[in-house]
RNA sequence: GCCGCUAUCGUCCAGGGGACUAGGACGCCGCCCUCUCACGGCGGAAACCCGGGUUCGAAUCCCGGUAGCGGUACCA
């Protein structure tokens, strides 16, 4: 098996383009098959090195590695012009300056459900010869057989007047080359196979086999756009998603394995994807349950792993003990510091918390909860605990009328780890002097 | 406009002629746990687009309608 994923470098990878080359990258490595590379660039406006390298960076924090390429489409364009050569020669193409305005014309004449037949010319643009009569059928491994009538199909223009080759005709001769031989991509690309096949048939070549797939979309049920929140990859790893759950929610996206596992590894996905098993239904992104699953992920790392990427982050050091107890409390890396920042940057400022729990009663809670806390060194879980817990029995209120007024005088707001985790970490001496700051007059 | 694809809870995915009282997950609601926020646990509300047909029997097969989406470039 040989499969290939073909973006075009537009610009930053979408998670759709990542999802399809999750799915090459399953079906390869399931099958022990091979993954091409190839960079779709015969746009020359749109195609820039920087676009490409965006591309090649998403799939490798990802960690979608491929087998051969990445193969530039245009550096093709020697092998491209042979093949085109050969096709005007043999009468399957010719040459024609029919551009829009015939096109309608011709429409408006014979029917707007009759396909486009121009006349050949000594030049212009390069168009197949499509037959009048038959069909063209395409065998779909996830929607079966779709029937494409010739008399619907124009001639397809394969080819610039200036000779440069266009997609439908680029597209087929690479898949054929490089011998691919399962094409897996969007389904916006199904009503193009008839034009690719019509091409390699041209050719006398076998067509490989097709998979179309489901599309995705927005919230919104419309395209996936900046307005709803990230959509490329490079966003996801900036708003603090990890690779794996990324992965594993874009799986799911399409595709379900057979026992209705939701979290499940990258080799579970290797062993149990299955391309028969994905839907015919476009899917809408949906960002809570990424950030769940996400913060599942974030749960199963262990502490150091967990610290080792926070650090990479946030670009801080010595956050391990900050990390350890704030991981039950965050869904991506980013919640992190709104978290635990104050940990190092001394407490946040929310004056309603401020106002609420550091009354006359709070500052009188807060003043023993000093003296109970002065003769401990250092401060352990074992006696913060039973010490805190003392001010509360003696005052006989409830636990969360003497831990709140301590976590606003240590956090500056009524949000934050477990408060005997939190003294603890902070340590003795930034614990107290924190307190004092609010006890000053 | 024309050509094509799709249609199960708000969302994603199961189920593909009788096993359906339609299952799981996110989200939502309630309860429990609890020092805040979370995590975790338990429970609940929530769907077969509409109309015909085939069949003893249809969410499932067929046809039509409707809706959504894609293609219709000398883009990819």
């Amino acid at each position: 098996m040989r499969v290939r994923f073909a973006p075009s470098p537009t610009g930053a990878l979408h998670v759709g383009g990542a999802r399809t080359a999750l799915y090459n990258w399953l079906l390869a490595r399931h099958d022990g098959g091979t993954l091409v590379l190839r960079i779709e660039d015969t746009d020359r406006d749109r195609s820039t090195p920087e676009n490409v390298e965006q591309i090649l960076d998403a799939l490798r924090w990802l960690g979608l590695d491929y087998d051969e390429g990445p193969i530039s489409q245009l550096s093709r364009t020697e092998r491209h012009q042979e093949v085109l050569a050969r096709l005007l020669e043999e009468g399957h193409a010719y040459r024609s300056t029919a551009a829009k305005p015939e096109v309608d014309a011709y429409k408006a004449q014979h029917g707007a459900e009759r396909g486009f037949r121009g006349q050949a010319e000594a030049e212009g643009a390069v168009r197949l010869r499509v037959p009048d009569d038959g069909s063209t059928v395409v065998h779909d491994l996830i929607r079966g057989d779709t029937t494409f009538a010739h008399v619907h199909l124009d001639d397809p223009v394969i080819a610039r007047a200036d000779s440069s080759v266009l997609y439908n005709f680029a597209v087929a001769v690479d898949d054929l080359d490089a011998q691919i031989t399962h094409v897996v991509r969007g389904e916006d690309h199904l009503s193009n196979t008839p034009k690719q096949l019509l091409v390699l048939k041209a050719l006398g070549a076998q067509p490989p086999i097709y998979a179309h797939l489901p599309l995705l979309h927005g919230q919104d049920g419309k395209k996936l756009s900046k307005r709803q929140g990230a959509s490329s990859v490079q966003e996801f790893r900036d708003d603090g998603y990890l690779p794996e759950a990324l992965l594993n929610y874009l799986a799911l996206l399409g595709w379900g394995s057979e026992d209705d596992e939701t979290i499940l590894s990258i080799d579970q996905l290797v062993t149990q994807f299955a391309i028969e098993r994905v839907s015919r239904n476009p899917a809408r992104f949906d960002h809570q349950k990424l950030r769940w699953l996400n913060g599942r992920y974030v749960r199963e790392l262990s502490v150091d792993e967990l610290t080792e990427r926070l650090e990479a982050f946030t670009g801080r050091g010595g956050l391990r003990g900050a990390v350890e107890i704030s991981r039950e409390k965050m869904q991506t890396l980013a919640d992190f510091w709104p978290l635990a920042g104050f940990l190092f940057d001394g407490p946040a400022d929310d004056p309603a918390a401020r106002e609420k729990w550091l009354d006359e009663d709070g500052r009188a809670i807060l003043r023993e909860v000093r003296e109970a806390l002065q003769p401990l060194d250092p401060l352990t879980m074992a006696n913060v605990q039973p010490a805190l817990e003392g001010v509360v029995a003696a005052r006989e209120v409830k636990p969360k009328q003497v831990f709140q007024p301590v976590r606003v005088a240590l956090a500056g707001r009524a949000v934050s780890p477990g408060i005997f985790e939190t003294l603890v970490v902070l340590g003795r001496e930034q614990s107290l002097a924190r307190i004092d700051a609010v006890l000053a007059p």
